[in-house]
DNA sequence: AAAATAATAGTCAATTTGACGTTTATTAAT
DNA sequence: ATTAATAAACGTCAAATTGACTATTATTTT
């Protein structure tokens, strides 16, 4: 017996990826097509964020990672859940009005956002039998509902916190060198950060932690690896209670 | 004819307001009362947040909005929606049983909560026809449902916030000292702040704007009076992309 | 006029920033 | 085996900010 949702209420996930080859940040989307049973030409051809609706039995942060589970097959990520998107007219354009009919559905329906962070190759893509793939945040598709919105705010979110917080580490391997740590602070705040100063900023806190590692398999000089100490962070932070505005 | 609510579905109100003579951050919170029919013994006598289900044609925002007006009669407040609570055993002590049984509802409901910024004074308390109290933030009184994890998530956003953007002047008046600046600053982050250091810091904010005027109606030496400009900070904070973890 | 008190200004060494130039370790090419 | 190419890594210096303090000033009340 399958468990019963709730039909008013659901998740809605934006997947953040970094993309190493392209040092962008990317979202995870699935297509959203149905085409005319006479004419055969598509009425609906988009795309949106993957989410379900919650289970009676189930809490909502269940719900995300079930549904985030069922399209990656990915465990134990950074989630956050960050807003709730419930105006009254959600469902307003031409599409989505033949979507809904289709799936009929015409109740007034309240979805809560999270955000997830990890890697672009940590999903492999085939694995799904939803149509997904990646898209740069700054490049995105026709996509359906209020999901630009929810993935504009989600981005908002991300890159807000990314300025007081170290959530950067979330979108990186355990070891990472300090350029890939650049690449991705460049990716999310969308801005050119001096290398030599970001580099003596960064190696001086004490939370970065420097491997006898270097990268292997590369030409060029090969960098060291770092990693990042949630231990040391937090013991730091608690002392620090600074006013930064 | 009454706007139909959705039953499953409601908005929770934290109103914090910072107490100019106690120097404290307080939580508005409404009675809970319930007494037995035979003993005339109280069943339930606690405290909850305000808060109400969203009507149908009415977005989660004008909810908040709505049952802020209705126990303050106030309008236009920082509001920020911080967090749902949507666990399936949210209700889960005795007086909240005893309470959910009296008003007749069962229903799993999902709470979008807000936080509301503004000072004590500002609120009439006589007014309202629920019996409303102010409670230091880390004092509060025994409370229904989850509010106390409601509170204290929004405490901790607040906090948050606080230390990297310019929300403590919603706590003030539009006019204010560099010493009360301060008392709130400590008030919401509990801690003590060298003056000399504070004052410093802050007077050089090209966005903390000197008036020329200055207090009335104290005794001791009268304090310049500051504002805070928006749009100054607002352009300066666009050029400024740093990171700080 | 003096005492009391809160506001406000100032000092100095230590640390952090911003804006640059230089050296070093490695692989690929000759 | 030497050299070219390239990215990593280190260094400099003046300016700005911080942290931990002491001192002065403008008021009101006595």
């Amino acid at each position: 017996m399958q468990p019963q949702i709730i039909s008013n209420i659901s998740v809605d996930c934006v997947i953040f990826g970094f993309d190493f080859d392209t040092k962008t940040l990317n979202v995870l989307l699935i297509e959203r097509f149905l085409k005319s049973e006479e004419s055969s030409e598509p009425l609906v051809n988009d795309y949106v964020l993957t989410g379900y609706h919650t289970y009676q039995n189930e809490t909502l942060d269940e719900t995300a990672s079930r549904v985030l589970k069922e399209l990656t097959g990915l465990d134990n990520l950074y989630k956050k859940q960050f807003k709730v998107f419930g105006d009254p007219n959600r469902l307003m354009n031409d599409r989505d009005i033949i979507w809904a009919k289709n799936q009929n559905f015409n109740q007034r329906t309240i979805t809560i956002a999270y955000y997830f962070l990890l890697q672009t190759h940590e999903v492999n893509l085939g694995k799904t039998e939803h149509k997904a793939q990646w898209f740069p945040v700054n490049e995105l598709p026709a996509l359906g509902f209020d999901h630009r919105a929810i993935i504009n705010e989600a981005y908002a979110d991300l890159k807000e916190k990314s300025m007081y917080k170290p959530i950067v580490f979330e979108l990186l391997p355990d070891k990472f060198t300090i350029k890939e740590l650049q690449d991705a602070y460049e990716a999310i705040l969308g801005t050119e950060i001096d290398n030599r100063n970001f580099r003596r900023k960064l190696i001086t806190k004490k939370f970065i932690v420097k491997l006898d590692e270097k990268q292997v398999g590369i030409s060029k000089k090969p960098s060291h690896l770092f990693m990042f100490s949630k231990d040391i962070y937090q013991k730091a932070y608690k002392e620090n209670y600074l006013i930064n505005i």
